[in-house]
RNA sequence: GGUGGCAUAGCUCAGCUGGAUAGAGCACCUGCCUUCUAAGCAGGCGGUCCUAGGUUCGAAUCCUAGUGCCAUCACCA
């Protein structure tokens, strides 16, 4: 049980002693500031049971606690607030507890029911981007997260490698490629391949503007450019499984997914399964016929099957083409069901999508829902914000987007101008600084997208540098770094530092650390409810703040009483290691020195 | 037009189930490196919490209406 939860009760103890009435609820909340104190008790809600002044009632409350609760050493009673000040004993206890819990806050996998979490799958037509990024990111974060609350976790992704896109970069090849391959061109896979994307919009709008000129309706030109048509084409020769159609698809799909393993080492990202568009495309018929069999469905003349979700303030939804070919809805279906299949354990699944797509995944748990699975009760779509730039909507065909490979680069390259200029590190070799410099510039982009709540919109100014200083990554890790030095310094010096201390007073900097310390548990408990990196790198945050208030204003090592000294090394280096807890749940690594 | 999301300091963002004088960072201004890493610390400046009603002892937070921005509503993905 926890101080707040005791507190609570004996609150309640003490109205039923001094008023003779039942109390259903305390509320409390950490004191602010200003105030002295640690924990606060709201008086005001008490008033419906309890007549009187807040005041009185307050001090009469805060004088039963202290008489009869051994932790509680003081309070005061500012308007309806009771402030209780808890002993440093407590605190000092709390500290012996978590001191040597190497995954303090982190719950132990707690049953074998898993989740499955889904992020990244991207189309193979083209490199990743910055809108990725924040995919990636969060659904890597959100995994990490719900392990750390005790959840079985599969990392999935679905790489949609078939369709009119993949066909569209296929055919410039063909006609402007001349046989190039990352190889000849030392291009990485998926930039060629993008390349080819472009190119293909560019012959199609020159296609477009001819046809124009000569007189054809621009909607009609769109529709029937030569080009288009013939991609079209070589997408049914796919389905057909045309042997030179589905060989060149092989080979570039292939180029594509060397270039992507690039991309998500760089990143930091995994994956315990990967489906295939090309082998799920086909699911999902089958649970259509069932369901429209139990009347979960219905057929319209045509022959198309329909959902009707107008009961559900939704509209009418199709599941399944008039000549019997599946929509995207259908793969969706067939594939969280083939998910389950493959992996029975799986409960839930958490989808990390674009809050573009809102209203298809609303669609999709309602129908899967409908057709009476279990699970579908434990779908979770995880939307974010698409990620702006100032002129807008980023776009791949018109070249307007920022590059994966290139933004990581970037942030590297700004990493170490801003190191060298500090030149901290004149020992380090070529190699040992280039490594640091990629864990402080990704650290510096990780955390720049992930500390923002996941569902507002991102704007992103390539021209103004993402920030190295204040609320960053890079102030955490530097933190960290920092810690890491006073250890270093503690081992030369000292031969007992784990031995366990009896103070007796602490420093009120000391205090702060060991509440905020306190936290950390259940802000991992929240951020998985909530699916929310950002609630990790807020606590980390303030978790930083404090311990750097904490360092400048108190001599750790320069301590002349060897006590103190020893328990502020030992609470800087739990300070560290939560740290390094927290940034891992951000997939955020921290540097020894920096 | 229907539906959903967002709106807090010049800029970027916090603000948990309603609670004290709405908090950080950047930018701007003051101090602090012969003692543990100044990517830091201490402080200053800066707010009609989009607007108007309502619920409540109490509203940035909940409800209603409106305004603005974004998304979505296809036998597209």
């Amino acid at each position: 049980m926890n101080i707040q939860e005791a507190l609570a009760q004996k609150v309640k103890e003490a109205v039923t002693s001094i008023f003779k009435v039942e109390l259903p609820t305390v509320e409390f909340q950490p004191t602010r500031k200003d105030f002295a104190g640690d924990i606060t008790a709201v008086i005001f809600p008490m008033l419906r049971y309890v007549k009187g002044n807040p005041v009185q009632i307050g001090g009469q409350i805060g004088q039963f606690l202290k008489d009869e609760v051994e932790e509680v050493t003081d309070f005061n009673v500012v308007k309806g607030f009771l402030n209780i000040t808890i002993s440093n004993e407590y605190y000092l206890d709390f500290f012996e507890g978590i001191r040597n819990q190497q995954d303090f806050g982190f719950v132990s996998q707690s049953s074998e029911e898993a989740i499955m979490v889904e992020y990244s799958s991207p189309n193979t037509n083209k490199p990743l981007h910055l809108g990725h990024v924040r995919n990636n990111l969060l659904g890597y974060s959100v995994a990490e997260i719900l392990k750390a609350s005790g959840k079985k976790v599969y990392k999935t992704q679905i790489i949609n490698d078939r369709g009119i896109h993949i066909c569209k970069s296929m055919l410039a090849w063909q006609r402007f490629g001349n046989g190039e391959t990352p190889e000849s061109t030392g291009l990485k896979g998926d930039k060629l391949v993008g390349n080819y994307y472009v190119a293909f919009d560019k012959a199609y709008k020159a296609e477009i503007a001819a046809m124009v000129s000569n007189g054809v309706d621009e909607k009609v030109a769109e529709k029937e450019a030569p080009i288009l048509l013939e991609a079209q084409e070589m997408l049914r020769k796919w389905e057909a499984g045309d042997e030179e159609v589905v060989g060149l698809w092989k080979t570039m799909n292939q180029w594509v997914y060397d270039g992507f393993e690039i991309t998500y080492k760089n990143m930091g990202v995994d994956f315990d399964q990967l489906y295939y568009e090309s082998n799920t495309y086909l699911l999902g018929k089958d649970f259509v016929e069932d369901g429209l069999q139990r009347g979960v469905f219905y057929k319209k003349e045509d022959g198309s099957v329909w959902i009707d979700l107008t009961e559900e303030g939704l509209d009418e939804k199709i599941v399944l083409r008039s000549d019997g070919t599946a929509v995207y809805m259908t793969q969706d279906i067939g594939t969280a069901i083939q998910r389950v299949k493959d992996n029975p354990d799986v409960k839930g699944m958490v989808y990390t999508v674009g809050n573009e797509q809102d209203y298809h995944f609303k669609v999709l748990f309602l129908i899967l829902q409908k057709l009476g699975f279990s699970w579908a009760e434990k779908l979770y779509h995880l939307s974010y914000g698409m990620v702006d730039l100032p002129s807008g909507k980023m776009k791949s065909r018109e070249g307007t987007v920022v590059d994966a490979d290139e933004l990581m680069e970037d942030m590297t390259q700004t990493a170490a101008a801003i190191s060298e200029e500090l030149g901290k590190l004149e020992d380090y070799s070529e190699e040992e600084k280039q490594e640091l410099y990629k864990v402080i510039g990704l650290g510096a982009l990780k955390y720049y997208i992930l500390k923002v709540d996941p569902k507002k919109r991102i704007l992103f100014n390539p021209e103004e540098s993402v920030d190295f200083q204040g609320n960053t990554g890079p102030f955490i890790q530097y933190t960290y770094a920092r810690i890491q030095s006073i250890l270093r310094k503690a081992e030369e010096l000292e031969q007992d530092l784990d031995s366990s201390q009896k103070l007796t007073d602490l420093h009120e900097k000391e205090k702060e650390l060991l509440k905020q310390l306190q936290l950390f548990p259940e802000t991992i408990q929240l951020a998985a409810d909530n699916y929310s990196p950002a609630l990790i790198a807020n606590y980390t945050y303030d978790l930083v703040k404090e311990f750097n208030s904490f360092y400048q204003n108190v001599s750790i090592l320069g301590e002349q009483d060897q006590n103190k000294k020893i328990f502020r090394v030992q609470l800087a280096k739990k300070v560290s290691e939560v740290i390094k807890s927290a940034f891992g749940l951000l997939g955020i690594q921290v540097p020894d020195r920096m």
